[in-house]
RNA sequence: GGAGGGGUUCCCGAGUGGCCAAAGGGAACAGACUGUAAAUCUGUCGGCGUAUGCCUUCGGUGGUUCAAAUCCACCCCCCUCCA
């Protein structure tokens, strides 16, 4: 049988590939789009509810699961799955993340990142091997390493020095947590901004460690399109092909798409959710912003080919309704919606990727999510 | 009948001589959201073919003034208290 870790590369397209990944809590089928659940929920979701939706792994966060309710306090609860209901695989994000978007106040040195907490305010210290032990607590498929991830417009010499620090404290990780312990899995984490000789260092040093699979961060952090595409491009081949790449943060239909073209086995992001509270919806047929007038007595499903019980069940003028109307199940709805689709995607990508029709899979796709240009893009023309 | 308070742009509500097309909130309309401090944030929101511009608007009418939502007179509504 599969021992957790054990990752099995299955049918590839161009160098878009199918595979399994074996963790403890279950097999998952690559590649595959991965819920965020921050605090141990994916917003306004019950796990049955991921369960039929066919999630097959989520994600939990150390800093926020540390902070509230506290990692000890889940591990007496029996562990996050438990604590939780969730049966199948769980990733947890190490806080490095939080350590970038909480820049408020955080102290970084070499023993780790010293922070104000943003609900008291009190101090604390994640290292490497801190944030080990919180995910050990936390009882994760899948954890990931202590690192920085790089601001975007970061100097070379910044990005050259934190990527240093990011594989230094990717080493204590591994040396607190060797592989195969607890069965639970650790994920390096390359960085190195957007200077593709640095990424290809960071990739080596994190190479050369060994985790058991391989992440690709500082991404989607306010960089265009091209930029992010060219590091990715660049990047992901360097990752051990034996191994899942998880290309963090991303993403967009088009980024999703991209990162497969480019070999990337495993993706997290908070669009499909945030974007369901916020009342813009993915459908077959494009984007759809629900609150628009235009849908105001509109009585056809938000999306026909789409198998969820919003679109079963409701029309477009009474989603529109519970949205407008800040109904609590506006939000149900709409995210219960919107991981569909993107589940159904990657499902329907894992499928052309063993076909070997990938590329045209990816341009349908591309066409009903077109680029959108930024304004300060547009301008700068 | 007497005393007092009030009528402001779709709604609520600031404004009591010029810096007022008029704060703020809501509604409405549109947009953003990429390892979730996000059920959040941004823009527009009287009219005029992009306007340091013009026109219309602050219960009604008439006046004072270089200038009025703001001052005066009368009128029309609404609310509270006393008879």
């Amino acid at each position: 049988m599969h021992t957790p870790g054990t990752f099995l590369p299955g049918p590839g397209d161009g160098r878009a590939r199918t595979g399994t990944l074996a963790t403890a809590h279950g097999i998952i089928e690559t590649p595959v789009f991965m819920p965020v659940g921050t605090q141990g929920t994916v917003k306004s979701l019950a796990p049955t509810d991921l369960t039929d939706m066919g999630a097959q792994i989520i994600l939990g966060n150390t800093y926020h699961l540390y902070l509230r309710p506290g990692d000890e306090l889940v591990a007496r609860l029996g562990g996050l799955h438990r604590f939780m209901a969730w049966d199948g695989p769980i990733l947890t994000d190490s806080g490095g993340f939080q350590v970038f978007s909480l820049a408020g106040l955080r102290h970084i040195e070499e023993e780790g990142v010293t922070f104000a907490s943003h609900i008291d305010g009190s101090r604390h210290l994640f290292s490497p091997e801190k944030v080990v032990a919180i995910q050990q607590n936390l009882g994760s498929d899948i954890m990931m390493v202590l690192d920085e991830c790089v601001p975007y417009g970061a100097d070379r010499a910044y990005t050259e020095k934190s990527l240093g620090l990011t594989s230094r404290w990717a080493k204590r990780c591994r040396d607190v947590h060797p592989a195969g312990h607890n069965g639970q899995l650790l994920f390096g984490i390359v960085q190195g901004g957007f200077y593709p000789d640095l990424r290809a260092r960071s990739a080596a040093e994190i190479v050369e460690i060994g985790f058991d699979g391989y992440a690709l961060g500082g991404l989607s952090v306010g960089e265009s399109r091209p930029e992010m595409y060219d590091i990715l491009e660049a990047t992901a081949p360097l990752l051990p092909a034996d191994h899942p790449r998880y290309l963090m943060g991303v993403g967009a239909v088009r980024d999703l798409l991209a990162g497969m073209a480019a070999g990337i086995d495993m993706f997290d992001c908070v669009l499909p959710t945030r974007n369901a509270r916020n009342g813009t919806l993915f459908t077959s047929l494009g984007k759809v912003n629900i609150k628009r007038n235009e849908y105001r007595e509109d009585p056809s499903p938000l999306d026909p080919d789409c198998p969820c019980y919003a679109c079963r069940t409701f029309s477009k003028a009474y989603l529109r309704h519970l949205y407008i109307a800040r109904e609590l199940l506006a939000y149900r709805l709409n995210t219960l919606h919107n991981l569909t689709f993107f589940l159904r995607m990657m499902e329907g990508a894992r499928q052309a990727i063993r076909q070997g029709r990938f590329a045209a899979f990816r341009a349908a796709l591309e066409d009903l999510y077109p680029a959108t240009e930024s304004p300060e893009d547009a301008e700068a023309q």
